[in-house]
DNA sequence: GTCTATAATTTGATAGAC
DNA sequence: GTCTATCAAATTATAGAC
């Protein structure tokens, strides 16, 4: 049917990666996917902001799966950390420091200038927790445990996104994704002993001297 | 002397922290600068970019001095990691989520635009993690210990501040700031153990079953 | 649905009087 | 150094033929 349509969405979700919202012209999303002028409000008549928010939902879903995909049922979560932060660094070493995160650009341009398509990043955010969380409570932590640490995973590997990108060395998002992997074992470590040893549920008891 | 010239970068840092480096017009920085249009031009011949990179080291610079202040010599690093964490959610929330980092965005989007201004960022950024390397140094780990934490607390920050923006929640910059401060104790921890036990400096000893 | 021409506005930047 | 008028180009968006 109209593949225009797709292809205007992923040339401006290739485009919104790289440059941003407002560095990246309506012409020169047309021009990137080979696609008329006309066609461009023909498939999203409100413009350049309804064009944004379908390509910031599209790219946060793929970018989901891609988490999805290594952090599956069943896998141990701290390989799946160290694997994921490894791989981000390799794309963003092999894009020549092009390619990190799909929409943390737009996120921070948009967050304060337009509603429609902060709550767009809102969202893609909330599903990309959402997705960490589900499977580290199949690990065993408690919803509010999972979500405390889903928070420090995201924000380690865009934060290291962010160095890296500005000082063309990936090294740093492997070095954010060795600590998130050791705040992902703390965090397992710490269940396994509340489990096994009942007298760990009272913090108090912790604070008897060291042995 | 010449005020306009300070208005004018002032002007810009807070609106590019507000909306990026795209999402502000020359016209708008004037304006608010309440700065003649031709004294842009005066005081930065080569244009936006030009001020832009003048915008972000005076930008980076107090944003650092901030840092320096939280991480003083003699101040608990855990302590100091919590407060400024604290802080900065405070600010974040109080700010109406337009205040976080003051060039974040302008760093991602000129990464793979203008290298003048990307330089600018990774300096900036660079002398902030020198500023939390020396305190952590102080505090007693190696330097390589401390770069290594270095990053992964300038990463927390960062994006907790994407999170907290894109959600309008700052309890994510909170919840980044309890895992930095945890990270923090255990390099402390790590460092203590290993003066107190000479064996720990043979990490295979670590293989041994657990006692 | 496709494509071109063009409108209307804004952009970064300059010239030149004061 | 200040300020205004203005430029050329790029911006988003529309109209209308095909």
């Amino acid at each position: 049917m109209s593949g225009t349509r797709d292809r205007l969405i992923e040339a401006t979700a290739e485009l919104f990666r790289r440059q941003g919202y407002h560095g990246t012209g309506v012409k020169q999303i047309v021009e990137t996917a080979r696609a008329p002028f006309g066609s461009m409000y023909h498939f999203f008549p409100a413009g350049k902001e309804e064009l944004g928010a379908e390509t910031i939902r599209r790219s946060g879903a793929i970018f989901g799966q891609l988490i999805g995909y290594f952090y599956a049922a069943g896998t141990d979560p701290v390989a799946a950390t160290r694997m994921f932060f490894d791989a981000a660094a390799q794309t963003v070493h092999e894009s020549d420091y092009a390619d990190a995160c799909p929409i943390a650009t737009v996120a921070l341009e948009v967050a304060s200038m337009s509603e429609p398509l902060r709550l767009a990043t809102a969202e893609v955010f909330e599903s990309w927790l959402t997705t960490l969380d589900t499977h580290l409570v199949e690990a065993g932590l408690t919803k509010t445990q999972a979500r405390k640490l889903s928070v420090s995973l995201f924000s380690l590997l865009e934060g290291s996104f962010i160095l890296a990108r500005a000082t063309r060395d990936h090294t740093h998002v492997r070095a954010a994704g060795r600590a998130a992997a050791a705040a992902v074992r703390t965090a397992l470590e710490k269940r396994a002993t509340r489990r096994a040893d009942p007298a760990e549920r009272f913090p108090e008891s912790r604070r008897s001297p060291a042995t």
